[in-house]
DNA sequence: TACTATTGAGTTGTGCGCAACTGAATTGTG
DNA sequence: CACAATTCAGTTGCGCACAACTCAATAGTA
């Protein structure tokens, strides 16, 4: 409120809504997670687990490093995580023929089964945002920008 | 492409939509963690502890119940956090005399110095973002939105 | 005043996310 | 061909988030 010190006090303005988008957003995320796992509880399904199956109806075989790509995950999350797909028995996992090194994981009959079951599991959670179609792409596309620039690390200065 | 079924295709298309909205989310978040991690790693902190410290360094003295509150986290996740804290000499926690239920929380002397040495951060942060002021208060402002309908639950239809 | 219900912190167990590492398979290069 | 560098999964360790629980302190009530 005092005039004295325009430039802290714009400063300080500045860090302070910096905190809560970051904040916001962190909020936002888990407000969408318990949403997902109440959808998701009569499934036995994770929303991370969820986002697996969902890359892997849509594409029936992938390595384990290409759905990380896919999910943005590494291995050390990856690996633990269809081990527990697989022992629920919704996935298949075995090596490659041609490389040696790589996993192929595949859908079983009991995974693409909960496919149908899945199928108003993103319509119940798109109801809870309360967003239109347009309202969702638009965040979406501020989102995804905002993840670029993150991730294009401190050497871009323009 | 096809107009056979353009119901069909649409609440398809919603779906997707949708995905991509948590999907964008959670990048984002991650995103941002990797870009605090980044910020706070000579300060010791991890950005939970780093979002502790700034409701602390405001309030001087919080019990666990209300930073739990500021922050939307409960004792599950804030005790083991605190006692981190405390270990590493940035806080003190102590039982209330007027009730001894709850545990006072307050910034030691440490704490305090630990406060010059973070005033950077938010800056660097916010400088990654790639967002200006009105940038971010928009995106802030469309989260605690959709957190706030997200939180309100199914009971709501308006 | 007793006795029940509630509140506040903490603990335990599970899963995600990431860094750092291991080990085997493959690729590249001399 | 041999050998170093890279690639891919997996493991370990740590911290966060959350559900379900325990236990003590307090508040409410018959």
């Amino acid at each position: 409120m005092t005039a004295t010190q325009p430039t802290t006090t714009d400063a300080e303005n500045l860090l302070r809504l910096e905190h809560q988008v970051c904040f916001a957003l962190h909020n936002a995320t888990r407000a969408f997670g318990a949403v997902y796992r109440d959808a998701l509880k009569d499934l036995g399904l994770t929303y991370p687990q969820y986002l697996a199956m969902m890359a892997l109806w849509e594409h029936d075989e992938l390595s384990v490093k290409r759905l990380g790509e896919l999910l943005r995950l590494d291995s050390g999350t990856l690996s633990p995580l269809l081990k527990r797909l697989e022992s629920a028995g919704l996935v298949k996992r075995e090596r490659s023929a041609l490389d040696e090194r790589s996993v192929l994981v595949s859908v079983t009959a009991a995974g693409t089964a909960l496919r149908e079951r899945a199928t108003d599991v993103p319509l119940t959670v798109a109801a809870r945002t309360g967003l239109d179609r347009e309202g969702m792409s638009e965040l979406r596309t501020l989102l995804d920008r905002l993840t670029d620039r993150l991730d294009a690390g401190p050497a871009q200065e323009c």
